[in-house]
DNA sequence: ATGACAATCAGAGATTGA
């Protein structure tokens, strides 16, 4: 089985990459993150017509994430718990009911700048929720996995240009300490289990040719608790995507189960 | 040091992103 997620900055900009990808790259699930779109506004009948069964926590203008599926979907979840005050659309889990269900949780992690301030004090805040769920979560008979734009670069090599990030909310020690601490729990960060060589990233800003230089960050994870990292067969990114037109700034990643 | 780019909502330019 394989899964995928990409943060595709907008459904109605990003739908004929999407569907393409779709096509080429062929994931019985995609999560996807920051659809910008409220569920009604999402075209939730062209992935049907693909054969997907679609599930979305949508949001006007930011933010939104969303599951496609070809496998049935149960007990979907929307929104990650621990504030209820929280009114952005940034978590969905369901349970994909293939021949071995998995939980899978697709999360839009906040980007926190700028440091310090208030987006600061919500992305820890956030990750201190997702530490909860993410104990839960360990501890689950099934495999499990949490999937998305993390916006944490994890290490010095998971960025082209490490220097720039210094004071940057997506590389300093606060959050690169929350990430390793999901670590720590027991969950196997599925593509540095695969590939251990440096300059495979997942993002490039559309600003300054960041994309002709290579200087790109890693930002998309999948973290995969002990009985899913079992599963694990192969994790690749498809970095083809950046150089399409009219691309997204992430580009998708996906892993492939022993399902 | 700043802005560069892109998407959204709205219908210009501010806001957000990373």
């Amino acid at each position: 089985m394989r899964i995928a997620t990409y943060n595709i900055n907008g459904i109605k900009a990003r739908l004929p990459r999407i569907l393409e990808w779709l096509d080429e790259t062929q994931p019985d699930v995609a999560l996807l993150q920051e659809i910008k779109s409220i569920d009604e506004n999402f075209p939730r009948t062209i992935f049907e017509d693909k054969g997907y069964i679609v599930e979305t926590f949508g949001q006007k203008s930011f933010n939104g994430v969303a599951i496609l599926s070809k496998f049935p979907l149960e007990d979907v979840k929307r929104g990650l718990p621990g504030n209820t005050d929280d009114d952005q659309s940034r978590w969905i889990e369901a349970s994909v009911m293939s021949s071995t269900p998995v939980r899978v949780c697709c999360l839009y992690l906040p980007n926190g700048n700028p440091t310090p301030g208030p987006k600061y004090d919500y992305k820890l805040a956030w990750m201190d929720r997702l530490f909860n769920r993410a104990t839960e979560l360990i501890k689950l008979e099934e495999p499990a996995l949490m999937a998305g734009d993390y916006n944490v670069i994890p290490q010095s090599e998971d960025a082209n240009s490490p220097d720039k990030w210094i004071n940057d909310a997506l590389h300093l020690p606060e959050s690169r300490n929350e990430f390793q601490k999901l670590l720590n729990l027991g969950f196997t960060d599925a593509f540095r289990c695969q590939n251990s060589e440096p300059m495979n990233y997942t993002f490039w800003d559309f600003q300054a040719g960041a994309w002709n230089k290579n200087d790109g960050i890693r930002i998309d994870h999948f973290l995969l608790n002990p009985n899913c990292a079992d599963l694990l067969e192969d994790c690749q990114i498809d970095r083809y995507m950046r150089g399409r037109e009219k691309p997204s700034d992430h580009v998708p990643i996906w892993v492939d189960l022993k399902i």
